[in-house]
DNA sequence: GACAATATATATCGAATTGATACTATGCAT
DNA sequence: ATGCATAGTATCAATTCGATATATATTGTC
């Protein structure tokens, strides 16, 4: 699954705009699939050319012209094809705990920033999951309300984990870590 | 960060090939910062090329040559600097969970798999890192160990939300699935 | 003895993604 | 008047992904 199957889920609840899909991916799917203007207006493009969403130039007064996407029959086709793969990947890319992991060629103050600046972006990020209501994107389902309290429950976890460990990266002697529940 | 500070980092703890490296993608850091050969040559050559990494050509009887690399003086300064970003990314991509978020598009049958299939796989991830001894990669610091406990106490908290919200997802009933810890 | 994996090793290629930037235009605040 | 936010489209270089190609030796299996 890539970008252009994601649009095609995001116009199954009605037309929208790549900017429209921006914000979507700003707000509700940027947590666990991030996507940017480079992404969705190539993914736009590939799926008007093959015939799997279609778009009408709407003028607008006072602002630029807009594209309102709507997807089609064969595009219908291509989504259910899409969520057809029975193993999906779930990929961490962690430039946070490669840092960490070299840890012993920092100093402790360095260490400490950036555990800081994570538990800010972490407690940032359960504001916004908390506020955010739901209608923006097509999170009627129930899948949306899965995938919210994915990611409150992942966030609180990881919180947690960092809070109780953090002190063994700047300490010098070398205590046991795992803490893992079973 | 990219695999090339990442490259860096590995050859802190001695000389290491192309191929010594993917293994210790493949076992120590793809859980959190996976790379394939068409990431770790590259970078190789780049490093290479500025002067960042050195490397000799071994000549072997009976197995390909072996390009034995090891980290310079620049590299070294490279590395830390490298390292000295106080706030690095963390960003989760997963196809299963927009699979998910489009449930109500999928049969009862498709989520099943796909949510078993996810549950196998965490569960081979805590056995994998169960039987990780210390020691295959740079894997000697206090570093290594806090990303180790991460991993195990991460998948643990994910089967848990899995496991325990998983019927919400093919229930015809839209019941409460926020379970997260404040 | 034939055949298929597996391990050791390097490398490239097209497609997709990232992150930044460019362009246009209105409105709002300092 | 200068900068920022909103609304909108779009592209570009650098990077990454996933698969594949190229060799040879060993090990296991029918």
């Amino acid at each position: 699954m890539d970008v252009k199957t994601v649009c095609l889920g995001m116009l199954t609840d009605g037309e929208a705009s790549g900017y429209d899909m921006k914000k979507c991916f700003e707000s509700s799917f940027g947590h666990f699939f991030p996507a940017g203007y480079g992404s969705i207006y190539p993914a736009l493009a590939t799926l008007a050319r093959d015939g799997l969403v279609e778009f009408e130039q709407v003028l607008q007064d006072g602002r630029p012209d807009r594209k309102a996407y709507q997807i089609t029959e064969k595009g219908r086709g291509a989504l259910i094809e899409g969520l057809s793969n029975p193993n999906p990947t779930h990929k961490l890319r962690s430039e946070f705990l490669a840092t960490v992991w070299f840890a012993h060629l920092m100093t402790d103050e360095q260490i400490d920033t950036v555990i800081n600046s994570r538990l800010t972006e972490i407690n940032e990020f359960l504001e916004m999951i908390e506020a955010l209501q739901p209608g923006n994107c097509p999170g009627t389902g129930r899948g949306a309300q899965f995938v919210a309290g994915y990611g409150k429950h992942m966030a609180s976890a990881l919180k947690q984990y960092i809070e109780e460990n953090r002190e063994f990266l700047t300490a010098a002697e070398l205590p046991d870590v795992n803490s893992a529940a079973g």
